[in-house]
DNA sequence: AGCACGCCGACT
DNA sequence: GTCGGCGTGCTC
């Protein structure tokens, strides 16, 4: 009689009446139009059918129904459920990332026709099953290969805890290869940078038809297509893809793969659900009664803490490849070579010396600096006045070769002023350093050499991206210059030196998590070098050279490095010893907002006491117009999750009730990064 | 999230 | 006099 259904929009479902034509027709897990409010149309899916009229509410009635089987099946619903609940958001956020957006009605008939066009060239008949069988795997690898199987008889969940270079994609083949072999389904996560066509390739070669792909750049209607197999009777037994392919329907999961394990782009930021892939994947394998395995080479602290705990499995992998020696990092104190008056630009004598010997003999070279852009801000010369985005409150980002300034946060650009809005002068000096400046300072430097950056504003595109990858691989370029793009997984042969321009800015971010963070991120850069026979330079430059935290980097002492930061972490509540909950608070008035960020903080005090730390405004405390306000929850591990939510949501719903509360806007990030 | 409704500025 | 700016309120 009656249908709940969630639709794209930031509620859990609404109420709609069935019309006796389709009683039949409307189920659990199909899709219906349906009207709402003066005269939109909307696709949504049916949560479930009941008998009992909602109070107070006139309803409407189903315009259409679009399936004749569910699209979402039952395991799917427990885990969208899971997914609300858990990072408090409504169920209509959840199926937003959930489907496919060409799920809706008007694309329909568009698809249809795009996609039967295409099938008759599909990779299917492309790679049929003549499938490899390349390759056993070295005594470690095996040793290691057996460790999980052992693991996995006791633990759901294993850490594979493998140096760089060490062959973990080898061990998963041979550990999908054992699932599918026992008709299970598989899922490899991969983070979205490391999806590339190298991997594809590869695993394809292994796995031919059995094997679907799942990226966010592909088309719609490509998407489409990997769904609805899923979804089908013959589904594809192994899915690689990024995060949202946690949501894919899955029939018999029987092994997820969490590639790349503490990348940090598993967890979505914006918009909810803020999901993390990694542990949804864990809670995903859960429910199917299958296993998780989490490879990496610097494990996140909240997995290596509970592999230490016993709670994972734990399994080490320290050998390299062909016994490759892991590069020597090398640093240079910046502050002395100032000092001394020593440094051109950006670069110590050291590290051009070990440059120009690369490109002497015809080496490559990788340069890191984690921020892209020319220079952080423009500051006049004559009064100090630094631009500032409109929208928000960030400085904005000069990009020298397009004369612009650009906010990283909304994307506002606008061109340099010729003159100070402030005192009318017209000299302006640049703070701060992007990949722009090491760019232009290069050229100075290194006359004849050619270059390749690699970041946000040159990469936007995966066919650029990978454009990039496969010229520098080619050696178009000696060298190539980027942002934390540069670290991810990419094997060069000839590259000899990585220089690490800036240790410190990384270091010092306002974040407990930052030097766990500098050590994964320069830990991986480190190993871009010297992959091939030649043992590569790393050059470190930092002004803190003689710190603890470098020490461990250079001496790739992960577990010192763990030790440290954990007494921190315990003695101040952060995580992996606590779970936190930013709830954020959003308003165009900056005064009224100060007032109810305070109310709200008060009551969430009645109820989780010293837990509640805030209001605080965060770093940018305005973004597109409205401001922030961030209270924090830190709450104890053993704490029951549904008791936490539904005091969270009970608070919330009287806030929303205050009069001066309108156009109030509240939501949560759960585990935040 | 959209999208309609509503109340103030510059225009044929 | 009206067209249209985008603030604000609601969606079974």
């Amino acid at each position: 009689m009656f249908a709940d259904i969630i639709l794209p929009i930031p509620f859990d479902s609404f109420t709609y009446l069935i019309p006796p034509a389709l009683e039949d027709r409307v189920m659990r897990g199909c899709r219906v139009v349906v009207p709402l409010g003066k005269n939109k149309i909307y696709t949504g899916v049916v949560l479930r059918t009941h008998n009992n009229a909602p109070a107070g509410v006139e309803m409407k009635a189903i315009i259409e129904v679009l399936d004749n089987t569910p699209v979402v099946n039952e395991p799917q619903f427990a885990f969208w459920q899971w997914v609300a609940n858990y990072y408090l958001c409504p169920l209509g956020d959840v199926m937003k990332a959930a489907l496919p957006g060409a799920m809706k009605p008007k694309d329909e008939k568009a698809l249809r026709e795009s996609s039967r066009k295409r099938r008759s060239s599909t990779i299917d008949s492309l790679y049929s099953n003549d499938v490899a069988t390349l390759s056993a795997l070295s005594p470690p690898q095996q040793k290691a290969f057996d460790e999980i199987g052992t693991s996995f008889l006791t633990k759901n969940v294993t850490l594979l805890h493998g140096v760089t270079s060490s062959g973990k994609t080898e061990i998963y083949i041979h550990l999908i290869d054992k699932y599918l072999s026992q008709g299970k389904q598989v899922l490899y996560l991969l983070p979205e940078i490391a999806l590339t066509t190298q991997i594809t390739d590869r695993l394809r070669r292994f796995f031919g038809d059995r094997m679907g792909v799942y990226h966010s750049k592909f088309t719609d209607a490509q998407r489409l297509d990997v769904y609805k197999r899923q979804a089908s009777p013959t589904p594809y037994q192994l899915i690689l893809g990024v995060r949202s392919s946690v949501f894919l329907p899955f029939q018999n999961l029987g092994l997820v793969i969490v590639d790349e394990e503490h990348e940090q782009s598993y967890k979505q930021q914006e918009p909810a659900p803020r999901y993390h892939a990694r542990n949804a994947a864990i809670m995903l394998a859960h429910m199917f009664k299958a296993k998780t395995l989490l490879g990496t080479a610097t494990p996140s602290f909240e997995v290596y803490h509970l592999a230490k705990k016993e709670r994972y499995g734990y399994v080490r992998l320290t050998q390299r490849f062909r016994d490759m020696q892991l590069p020597t990092i090398e640093v240079v104190d910046t502050k002395e070579a100032k000092r001394k008056r020593l440094m051109k630009g950006l670069f110590s004598p050291r590290l051009i010396e070990v440059m120009k010997t690369a490109l002497e003999k015809k080496e490559q070279i990788i340069l890191f600096q984690n921020r892209r852009g020319f220079s952080s801000f423009i500051e006049c010369k004559t009064c100090g006045w630094v631009p500032h985005c409109p929208h928000c409150d960030v400085t904005l980002t000069l990009h020298k070769k397009t004369s612009t300034l650009t906010c990283h946060y909304c994307g506002y650009t606008t061109r340099i002023p010729e003159r100070c809005p402030a005192c009318e002068e017209n000299k302006f000096t640049d703070v701060g350093t992007g990949t722009e400046k090491v760019e232009e300072q290069m050229a100075k430097l290194f006359e004849g050499a050619t270059t390749l950056r690699m970041d946000l504003d040159t990469a936007t595109t995966r066919t650029q991206y990978e454009q990039i990858i496969s010229d520098f691989a080619e050696h178009k370029a000696d060298i190539l210059i980027g942002t934390q793009m540069v670290t991810k997984g990419l094997d060069f042969d000839n590259v000899s030196v990585v220089g690490i321009l800036d240790a410190d800015t990384m270091l010092n971010l306002p974040d407990f998590r930052s030097y766990e963070r500098t050590f994964q991120t320069l830990s991986q850069v480190a190993g871009r070098a010297g992959r091939n026979n030649t043992s590569g330079h790393v050059i470190l430059q930092t002004r803190s050279a003689d710190s603890d935290i470098i020490r461990q980097i250079t001496q790739a002492d992960y577990w010192q490095m763990f030790c440290t930061q954990m007494t921190e972490r315990q003695l101040f509540h952060y995580p992996p010893f606590r779970r936190l909950i930013y709830v954020y608070l959003r308003h165009r008035d900056d005064q009224l907002l100060d007032h109810l960020a305070n109310d709200m903080a008060d009551r969430l005090r009645a109820v989780f006491g010293e837990r509640v730390l805030g209001p605080d405004r965060p770093p940018v405390a305005r973004i597109h117009s409205l401001f922030i306000r961030k209270i924090m929850l830190k709450i104890e591990l053993e704490a029951s999750t549904e008791k936490v939510r539904q005091n969270l949501i009970a608070i919330q719903q009287q806030m929303l009730a205050l009069p001066v509360a309108k156009n109030l806007n509240i939501y949560y990030d759960v585990d935040p990064l």
